[in-house]
DNA sequence: CATTACTATGCAACAAATTGCATAGGAGAG
DNA sequence: CTCTCCTATGCAATTTGTTGCATAGTAATG
C-alpha cells in the first residue's frame, strides 16, 4: 500500500487538490505511479480521517472549487517512518509480453501492428520526459537543487523509455525474419 | 485479468503443476509477470472449473505428488480469442521511486544503500537472464526457431535490467556531488 | 442553445492481490 | 531424532484496485 506514501510525498512537495495529484501521475510521474481518480480521492479522504494530511476549500473562477490538502506534522513523521523502511522490489506485470510470449498463436502482422502502437505511446511517454528534462537543465543551480530528487526519478523514466523503445525495434527487426 | 491468460500461455507451451508456474514466475519470467502461490493456485482452481484446462495426478519419487494442468482446445479458444485483442498498456508502481522523489527527507547515505540493495537485486536477476539467453544461442536454428517468441521476452528482461542497472549508477554518480 | 470537452469530486459494487494460516511428505545437516 | 529447507497444495480474511454510475460548474464550438 504506497498509493498512501505516493500522495504523502507529493503534498510534501506542494499542497494540491486530488485532481491536481491526478494531472500529475497522467502528465508526468505516470511512469513511475499509477492510480485512477476513485482512488486516489478515496486514499485523501482515508489519509484526511488519519490527520495525515488536512485540507481547505480554494475558490476558483471560471473552474469548479476544489479541495487543497496539504501533510500535516504527523503525516510528515509518517512519511519519514516511511522513508526509512527498506522498500520491497518492484514487481512487474506485463501483459503484452504475456501476449508476445505467446505469440505464435497470433498472426506475425497483427502482433507487428500491436508493437507499433505501444511504440508510439512510448515515444509520446519520452518526448514529454525529454521536454521535464529540459525545463529541468534550464532552472538555476539553486533550483536545480531543489528539485535533485525528481530530476533522478525522472532520468529513470526517459532511461527506461528508450530502453523500451530499443527492444521494441531490435523485437520488429527479429519479426521480419 | 490477465493472470488467467499468463497461466494459459504457459501451459499451452508445456504442461505443468501449479508449483512448476511458480518457479517460472520466480526464476525465469519474474521480469514480466509475477505471482504469488496462492493466486496461482486459485487461478487453476478457476480455469479447471471453466474446463480452460484440465489436470491428472502425477505420482513423484521423493518428492510429494502433484496435479499436472493442460490447456484444452476450449483454453486454446479462449487464449487465441484474447492474443487478437489489444493489450493495455503497462502500469508501472515503483515505491523505490517514490522513496527516492521524496529522497530530501531521509539521510542520503541510506539511500545510497537501498540503491545498493536494489542494485545487486537486479544485477542477479540479469546475470540470470544472460545464462537463459546463453543456453537458447547454444540451441539449434530449429530449436531457436521455436522459441522465438520467448526469446523476444526474454531480450526485454536483458534490455530492461541493463537500463535498470545503467540509471542506478548514473544515480549514484549524482548522489556524490 | 445544444453538444462536447474539461475541471472537480464522490459512492457502491465487484474483481484481484496480499497476508495469514494450515497441512504434509521427504531430504539433508548436525 | 530434531530442526530446517524444499516440494506441493489449499482456504479465509483483508486490503487494493477497477468498473460503473452520479453530480455539477464553466468554456468553446457550431
Amino acid at each position: 500500500m504506497s498509493l498512501k506514501h505516493a500522495i504523502l510525498v507529493m503534498l510534501e512537495q506542494e499542497p494540491s487538490s486530488g485532481y491536481d495529484l491526478l494531472q500529475q501521475f497522467k502528465n508526468s510521474l505516470g511512469y513511475f505511479w499509477n492510480a485512477k481518480h476513485q482512488q486516489i480521492y478515496l486514499q485523501l479522504k482515508k489519509l484526511s480521517e488519519e490527520a495525515l494530511i488536512s485540507y481547505e476549500y480554494a475558490e476558483q473562477s471560471g473552474k469548479p472549487n476544489k479541495k487543497v490538502y496539504s501533510i500535516t506534522a504527523l503525516g510528515r513523521a509518517e512519511l519519514v517512518s516511511w522513508l526509512s523502511q527498506p522498500v520491497a522490489p518492484n514487481r512487474v506485470n506485463d501483459a503484452l509480453l504475456v501476449k508476445i510470449y505467446g505469440g505464435h498463436l497470433a498472426p506475425p502482422a497483427e502482433i507487428d501492428k500491436e508493437l507499433d502502437v505501444h511504440i508510439a505511446l512510448h515515444q509520446t511517454t519520452l518526448d514529454k520526459l525529454l521536454k521535464i528534462e529540459e525545463k529541468y537543465l534550464a532552472l538555476a543551480p539553486q533550483a536545480q537543487s531543489k528539485y535533485r530528487y525528481p530530476y533522478l526519478t525522472l532520468r529513470r523514466g526517459i532511461i527506461g523509455e528508450e530502453a523500451w523503445l530499443k527492444w521494441a525495434y531490435e523485437a520488429k527487426q527479429l519479426f521480419k525474419k
